[in-house]
DNA sequence: TTTGGTTCTTCCAACGTTGCAAGGAAGCAT
DNA sequence: ATGCTTCCTTGCAACGTTGGAAGAACCAAA
């Protein structure tokens, strides 16, 4: 690995002998070269393996063509899911994603809406988590930005989201139509930190509701965040203050995931004793046992939408904000009897 | 969303009544700015919100600090859970990843080899699948790359790796252990194109050698990807062909949970039926049902050691391609009878 | 006042690229 | 030969930044 440097226009101008910008133009294939000059420079550039410098070209062009996705992890699969789809989405707009972790801290997450100190990405795709109320609506950077999902209120952006009162509406309805009674809500926690659990919460208590039901306190389990592991926990502590639950409405899948862990180690057989739907439709579900009835939610649609956002206002659109809502849809499976 | 241009060195210079250099120097904390010159010009960075440009930095200065990571996807659980840490750990080396999928398709993964068209990233992060062999070989691209894995042979690069036929030998024992005799092999394929499969394979081979169990070609289940439907498909046809198979060595944990799927829908019990044994220890593996035995392979670790090899290179090392070897270790739970 | 030395600030050039306008060569009709 | 197109090629400038060197201002000592 030699410390050459690379190629550049000059280069290979130099060794075809002519000028650079001829080269420049063989590269961007403007019209007025000469077939055999177009080949002739072709080959040198073939030879010397000239590649553009993104960051030239970039600088002059006065976009990067890069777009940041700020995203709380990639691991947990809903997320990584809808990254894989913007990376793909992107990729068909000739935009390629560059991947920040928010861990779903506020600071961090902060620090993403206000773009990381350095100007460098034409965009930001962003998906807010746990973002202080307020932050995003003073957001100063003037980089476009789409926001995926219900939370961070406020913002001055366009926005891809989900009926999400709707998704609680049709999976509490969904148990009530199976004969279930006492439904827990997996899920619960500060509500106004995060408008899309209190959404679901609402769709919840709105179905409940609609068929004479009071809500039970005890039956609104909280977790501190929202995967397996939590969900196995919050189920432990339900079933020992309500050991007569018959269903668990989880705000998304990884809880399920972990309710149904913890129901097999109790002995609930799922769904006879108990019945459980998630949220997200994650590949997952379709595999464990038994297999999640689940809300699923069009992550390529979510991402094409944003990224179709976006582009518009790369493209220098300037309107006011928009806001998508993305289709979601009951899918039945084993864990609420098929 | 007005479209007013960034704000850049000249505005602050001209609003703070300096030259652009000056406003540099602050921004870069150079010496020799008087104290009260720095406030001065602090303050009107504040106020105009200067940001620098990335793009005029690093064209100067010749580095982007971007790092391309090209994986199959993002979506598949080890993949996935693999990016995360690579984010992470170039986040701590104030790095930057930008995330490409191959989608594992040969061509997609040339042309990650090749360094897409642009010259934009210094250096490459690698996870090759199907890249035909000597692509990596003949690569001309002088952008530092690290390889993840085993595939992808004759590469001059540095290179993080697994001992896979000591994993596929610690996981064929552990069945041999439990008593199990027809060990099936899930996910064989071309293992000319995947020397990763080629020495899980080989681990098999061995540790049933040792036992002085011949090798049931019946037993060798091929696989046209590593998920889980596969795993179930092939499971489904594995009991066909041979229904007194007693334990299911699956090459990745995906497969596994297929198998798992496949052997619950068939009437298998697992463990007392069939053990089921994957490679990966994705979280999942934790949840499902039965809980996976797997082998573990350190995520972190590997994220770490493979940026840390980049991170030399990208400091100039001028040496021979390096290899490291990241640690595996079995995990026993339900599925091999805990 | 001049000199010498600090300390602070500005100027110039360059990184690799491309839009624009001008330059040059060749072909054609006069 | 001259003028006029037409086609092809080149030179210049600029994108925003920073290293290096030159310049200016200031102060202390002679």
């Amino acid at each position: 690995m030699p410390a050459t440097r690379a190629t550049t226009l000059k280069d290979v101008a130099a060794a075809a002998g002519v000028s650079i910008k001829t080269v420049s133009n063989v590269v961007n294939d403007h019209p007025h070269v000469r077939p055999e000059m177009r080949e002739r420079v072709r080959a040198f550039i073939e030879q010397l393996d000239y590649r553009p410098n993104g960051m030239g070209r970039q600088l002059r062009q006065g976009r990067s063509g890069l777009i940041a996705l700020a995203v709380p992890h990639v691991t947990s699969p809903y997320y990584g899911e809808l990254t894989s789809a913007l990376v793909d989405a992107a990729r068909e707009r000739g935009l390629t994603l560059l991947v920040e972790q928010t861990d779903a801290d506020p600071d961090r997450e902060r620090q993403a809406a206000e773009g990381f100190g350095v100007r460098m990405v034409d965009g930001l795709v962003f998906v807010p988590l746990n973002i202080p109320t307020g932050v995003l609506a003073e957001r100063r950077d003037r980089t476009p930005a789409v926001l995926i999902g219900e939370n961070g209120e406020g913002a001055d952006a366009d926005r891809v989201t989900v009926d999400s009162v709707a998704v609680g509406d049709v999976a509490t309805t969904h148990l009530l139509e199976r004969g279930r009674r006492r439904i827990a809500f997996l899920g619960d926690k500060d509500a106004e930190r995060s408008p899309v659990l209190a959404q679901r919460l609402a769709g919840y208590r709105r179905a409940l509701q609609r068929a004479g039901i009071e809500v039970d306190p005890q039956l609104l389990r909280p977790t501190p965040e929202w995967e397996r592991g939590h969900g196995h926990d919050a189920v432990v502590e339900l079933l020992t203050a309500r050991p007569d639950v018959d269903a668990i409405f989880a705000a998304n899948d990884l809880l399920a995931f972990g309710a149904l862990h913890a129901l097999r180690r109790l002995g609930r057989r799922v769904p006879e004793d108990v019945a459980v739907v998630g949220v997200d439709d994650v590949e997952e579900s379709r595999f464990c046992a038994p297999t999640l009835s689940t809300v699923t939610l069009d992550r390529t649609s979510i991402a094409e939408q944003a990224l179709a956002l976006l582009a518009e206002r790369l493209d220098g659109l300037d309107a006011p904000p928009r806001t998508l809502v993305a289709e979601h849809r009951l899918v039945v499976r084993e864990s609420t009897g098929g």
